[in-house]
RNA sequence: AGGCUAGUGGCACAGCUUGGUUAGCGCGCUCGGCUGAUAACCGGGAGGUCAUGGGUUCGAAUCCCAUCUAGCCUACCA
């Protein structure tokens, strides 16, 4: 079969369409994998995005990558699993199913019944799966869609319990009371990776806490959390830092000297009064006055304010507060704390062991209990006395009011800082002291360090600074949620002594229970069946529940390594494919899955799952800015698919900056790699349009076949040395160099440069070996380009090879992706590439200089010479002057070391003469500009100095013009000058005017629409002069225009046929008449 | 407050790892050309304190330090 003529336009719909169709029909995408089965393994894991519907063009972008790299190392022979994953629990998709359901509360979720809201939480995952399925198939991204991994898979959740039961084993699981982040919206737990950060207003006041037994002195405390003074249980101040008692307006203050200034305001005020001088030669007077604000009385270090007590601020409110006042000796009092800083504040730290960290760990070390008069809800307990019932950050108001009425608020005002909110429901997150479990990440910290130190980062700060300094400052892991929709954690306690259970597996649990279970296993592992489990305690022999809550989502994702391959249940894939080569992710994910990962691999493995991270960007806005709903600057990426298709969208995705680095969308960026695709389309029709019409066939011919042209095997070479080019920066994952230099290819060596020095090749009709030298290059430039770019633009290249190789050769690989990637080392001639880089330049110079003298290109000329010093430039010219000759349409090409035809006048140096000679300069001056230039110079060169009116000056002395002659112009490019001759013989005219008729006749052709092999019969009227200048050209026209007869007459012979297409021209103000007939 | 990253013509980006011609490319602007790849292409031009200030060096967009601005991440903002 021959190759077809392509379609005239990129139709990036049709083409994608119908090669996404192909692959489906084909199931090219698992004849790939079968074809590379045996290569080496590359394996890669798919962060599970999560499934909330609706890919972003950041998910998309991140699919990209992927997709383009595990093609392109599929093509390199590796055997690779491009399994998808997706992350299908969690607090999001309850909130989403919660809206749906109508409900807003745990309470509801309960009355409705667990298993209906779980039900619709899985049913709404799955259906959102679909959806995003879909998105990414659309982009062309190849995974294996059908054998996904999913987190709400049974046979994946307990590869999660086994994880947990590794980190029992390894006491690495705790229950403990501690002060964590809460969301009072959604009822529940919150890990660090779940708390986004918000400007928000709050209260910030200045509260006077009496000290006991003192009259009028007080503590002075700042505070932005007023709710949390209900739990107040201590001050604490640092040890190390000095405080002072200040008198102002009858009452006295402590406070952190540093922050006495900022807090209560200059403490020297200087009134200034100017008195206007009487006469201008006086200064104005000016008279200061201080006036003293406030006094200090003493100044003491933190120390000795340890151990006194204050009489505590909401006593009457909460009675529950003086209980603990009377009971515990350290309540009330003023405690040490490291954590007291002097950036903010007073000095003086309010202390809530309930509802902050640090305050938990002063109240731990100082015997106070863990006062926590806040549920779940995030209203106040009974415990909280008077505010009771209350929601607390709406409290604020009522206890700002309380504080004042008793006199106790110094200063009360609002400021705007970054607060922590949930991040799914944006509710401000309070801090509660709730029994929680942890994996306890302090202690195993160190081996994750470690580990991170042995994963290659891309880039290397990713790991080294990002990713260090995150774990460094990391926390045990609280991984316990208040809720429905997740992985149950498999803790089952025994309420009398204590012990632990930990399941590992759901055969495991089946053994165990102490029932008959009748459910299936993806019912059995969730919420609410897996409650009703029943086991025995292996101490005590006591029947023993689970404990209510899931798990962390995060623990879902990280347990992907094995839990994708089911281990420990099945241990075969697992040996093949863990630890993971390759993963790559967004730097979000730098506190999600790269953490969770390296935390539960740690635990369960003892390594680290990845061995090399790519962290990729975001995708900003065209301003730099995040998108997001809220803004509306978000841009699908189907709008974009359905715009400019999805080729252009992945080549503009991984060309538009470093992968590491934020994207900058912007459309009119797409326009032009939309361009670039047309432009390689072009290409492709160009060489389509001519290698059809002479049904060349490219099977089986060979370089030792072919006589080429030096621009023939440089082309080759190019498309050689691109492809070892690009593979050196696939590899260093370089996407954006990749890219850049595939563009600069097409455009620039192939469209540009190839294809235009080629054209008139393809021109002649007969079989000529010459014409096949050029189709033979060109078709393998595009068939090597179409190589190097089909991971990146997968469709296009897939179609382009459908009709190029595989159209010609029934014995080809039926897919693109089956071909090998490689280069020919032998092809690639590094000298000749940098010779037609010289040779370019010096045909951009004549073009330019011709351009300068309005000299067209269209005309010949006799010859250019080119002047250089250096020997390279001149062995290119030399072996590629055929090239030069062409493409500067010039009959000759001369080389030298100089211009000899440039002509010189010699002035002189006036900046050195004028001191010297003085009066003699104008016997000088005049002397020269007689005098011979060209031998003035000469003599200068041979005898260093020449004798001018009787005055000897020598070569510093003399300068110079120099002059072209007439028939020149000159340009200069990189190696050196190219002077044009633009001197006009007969010859030359005739050839010129020979060219003018003939662009007028294939003008005519095109507005005939002829085809391009169509012959014609023209017949042309002019002037008998311009008759005589355009017969002696008569062969190369007719041959130009494929015309079957050429008549050329007077204006008087004149005996056109009325049908034919005619028309009057005015050529270099000659009239002239052309018609043509078919 | 700490960590990381970035700052290059109007716009979007290369170049920086490994210091070395006149700092490149595309878009846009402008002037001209070409016309069988033609909704394409080619040439000329204007437009840059390479964020700022120091330092190292014969030489800095590139290496070092400080500052400013922006983005992201983090933090016990009491």
């Amino acid at each position: 079969m021959p190759i077809k003529e392509a379609d005239k336009s990129y139709d990036h719909d049709k083409i994608e369409k119908k090669v996404q169709k192909f692959w489906k029909e084909e199931e090219t995408f698992a004849k790939v994998n079968e074809l590379r089965e045996k290569g080496p393994r590359y394996s890669f894991l798919d962060g599970p995005p999560y499934c909330s519907g609706k890919i972003h063009l950041g998910t998309a972008w991140n699919k990209i990558i992927k997709d383009s790299y595990l093609r392109y190392k599929s093509m390199n022979g590796f055997s690779l699993r491009r399994q998808a994953g997706w992350d299908m629990h969690g607090l999001p998709i309850e909130n989403k199913v919660e809206h749906l359901m109508g409900i807003q509360s745990k309470q509801e979720i309960e009355e409705i019944g667990i298993d209906k809201f779980v039900d619709k939480c899985r049913e709404f995952a799955i259906e959102n799966k679909i959806a995003m399925e879909k998105e990414f198939d659309d982009l062309g991204v190849w995974m294996d869609w059908d054998d996904p991994y999913m987190t709400l898979d049974p046979k994946y959740m307990e590869s999660s319990w086994w994880m947990l039961k590794r980190a029992n084993e390894q006491d690495l699981l705790l229950n403990d009371q501690r002060v964590i982040s809460w969301c009072p919206h959604c009822g529940t737990a919150l890990a660090a990776a779940e708390i986004e950060y918000e400007e928000k207003e709050d209260p910030s006041i200045y509260i006077k806490f009496p000290v006991t037994g003192e009259e009028d002195t007080y503590f002075l405390v700042w505070t932005t959390t007023p709710w949390t003074l209900p739990a107040n249980l201590a001050i604490c101040v640092n040890p190390e830092f000095d405080y002072v008692y200040v008198a102002k307006d009858g009452v006295t203050y402590i406070i952190a000297e540093n922050l006495m200034e900022d807090v209560l305001g200059k403490r020297i005020k200087i009134h200034r009064t100017k008195i206007p001088a009487e006469n201008e030669d006086e200064e104005d007077k000016i008279i200061e006055e201080e006036e003293v604000m406030y006094e200090i009385i003493k100044t003491v270090k933190g120390e000795d304010l340890l151990g006194l007590s204050y009489d505590y601020i909401l006593a009457d409110e909460i009675p529950k507060q003086m209980e603990f006042d009377s009971e515990i000796e350290k309540v009330h009092t003023i405690l040490p704390g490291d954590h007291v800083e002097l950036g903010e504040g007073t000095g003086l730290v309010h202390t809530a062991p309930g509802h902050g960290p640090d305050d938990f760990e002063v109240g731990h070390a100082n015997g106070l209990p863990i006062f926590c008069p806040v549920g779940e809800d995030g209203c106040f307990t009974e415990d909280a006395g008077k505010y009771d019932g209350k929601f607390t950050k709406e409290e604020n108001t009522q206890i700002i009011k309380d504080l004042e009425e008793k006199g106790l608020m110094y200063h009360s005002e609002t400021i705007e800082h970054r607060y922590g909110v949930c991040w799914r429901c944006k509710t401000p997150i309070i801090y509660r002291a709730t029994k929680q479990w942890f994996l306890k990440v302090t202690d195993i910290k160190q081996k994750m360090l470690d580990e991170i130190g042995k994963v290659e980062w891309v880039p290397k700060w990713a790991g080294e600074g990002r990713f260090y300094d995150w774990v460094d400052n990391a926390r045990d892991w609280t991984i316990s949620r208040q809720r429905y929709w997740g992985i149950p954690i498999p803790i089952w306690e025994c309420p009398d002594c204590g012990e632990l259970k930990v399941i590992g597996s759901l055969d495991e649990l089946k053994e165990e229970s102490l029932t008959e279970i009748n459910v299936s296993d993806s019912e059995l592992i969730h919420r609410p069946y897996v409650d009703e489990v029943e086991v025995k305690c292996d101490k005590c022999g006591q029947t023993i529940k689970r404990i209510p809550d899931v798990l962390d989502v995060w623990i879902d994702s990280g347990v992907a390594g094995w839990a994708s391959l089911y281990y420990p249940e099945e241990k075969e894939k697992f040996a093949d494919w863990f630890p993971y080569d390759f993963i790559t992710e967004g730097h979000d994910q730098t506190r999600g899955w790269f953490y969770s990962q390296l935390g539960t691999g740690v635990i369960a493995m003892g390594q680290s799952p990845y061995q090399k991270v790519l962290m990729h960007g975001f995708v900003l806005d065209e301003n730099g800015n995040k998108m997001s709903k809220s803004l509306g600057n978000v841009v699908a990426p189907e709008e974009v698919i359905e715009k400019y298709g999805a080729d252009v969208l992945r080549f503009y995705l991984l060309w538009a900056s470093k992968p590491w680095d934020d994207l900058k969308f912007v459309w009119e960026e797409l326009l032009n790699i939309n361009k670039m695709f047309n432009i390689l389309w072009n290409v492709y029709v160009f060489s389509t349009t001519y290698m059809s019409l002479d049904d060349f066939n490219p099977v089986g011919l060979t370089e030792d076949d072919m006589i080429l042209r030096s621009e023939d095997k440089w082309i080759i070479s190019k498309a050689n040395s691109l492809i070892k080019e690009v593979a050196e920066d696939l590899d260093k994952l370089f996407f954006h160099k990749a890219t850049r230099k595939i563009n600069n290819f097409i455009l620039e060596d192939l469209s540009r440069w190839y294809v235009r020095l080629i054209r008139g090749r393809t021109w002649v009709e007969s079989d000529d070996p010459d014409k096949l030298g050029a189709y033979y290059s060109l078709y393998t430039a595009l068939v090597k380009l179409i190589t190097v770019l089909c991971p990146i633009a997968p469709h296009v290249c897939e179609e382009i090879y459908e009709n190029l190789v595989k159209g010609v050769n029934p014995e080809a690989p039926e897919s693109i992706h089956m071909l090998d990637w490689g280069y020919d080392e032998d092809a690639i001639d590094s000298e000749l590439e940098a010779k037609m880089d010289v040779a370019r330049e010096v045909i951009e110079a004549s073009i330019r200089a011709r351009d300068m003298a309005q000299y067209k290109l269209r005309w010949p000329v006799s010859d250019i010479t080119v002047v250089s010093e250096d020997e390279d430039v001149l062995n290119a010219i030399e072996e590629l002057t055929d090239i030069i000759k062409d493409q500067s349409n010039t009959k000759d090409v001369l080389c030298a070391s100089e211009f000899e035809k440039l002509s010189y006048n010699a002035k002189p140096n006036l900046k050195i003469l004028g001191p010297k000679l003085k009066g003699d300069m104008g016997k000088v001056v005049k002397g020269l500009k007689t005098a011979d230039g060209n031998q003035i110079k000469a003599e200068l060169e041979e005898n260093g100095c020449v004798t001018i009116e009787g005055i000897e000056l020598n070569s510093e002395e003399v300068l110079f013009d120099s002059e072209l002659p007439d028939d020149f112009v000159s340009s200069e490019f990189e190696g050196g000058n190219v002077f044009v001759n633009t001197n006009i013989t007969l010859e030359i005219r005739q050839e010129a005017m020979a060219r003018e008729l003939i662009r007028r006749v294939q003008d005519m052709r095109k507005e005939l629409d002829l085809d391009v092999e169509a012959n014609i019969n023209v017949d042309v009227e002019t002037s008998a002069e311009f008759k005589d200048l355009i017969v002696p050209q008569s062969e190369v026209i007719s041959h130009e225009v494929r015309a079957k007869s050429l008549i050329i007459t007077d204006s008087e012979e004149c005996n056109k046929d009325s049908k034919d297409y005619t028309k009057e021209w005015d050529i270099e103000g000659e009239k002239v008449v052309i018609s043509i007939k078919k």
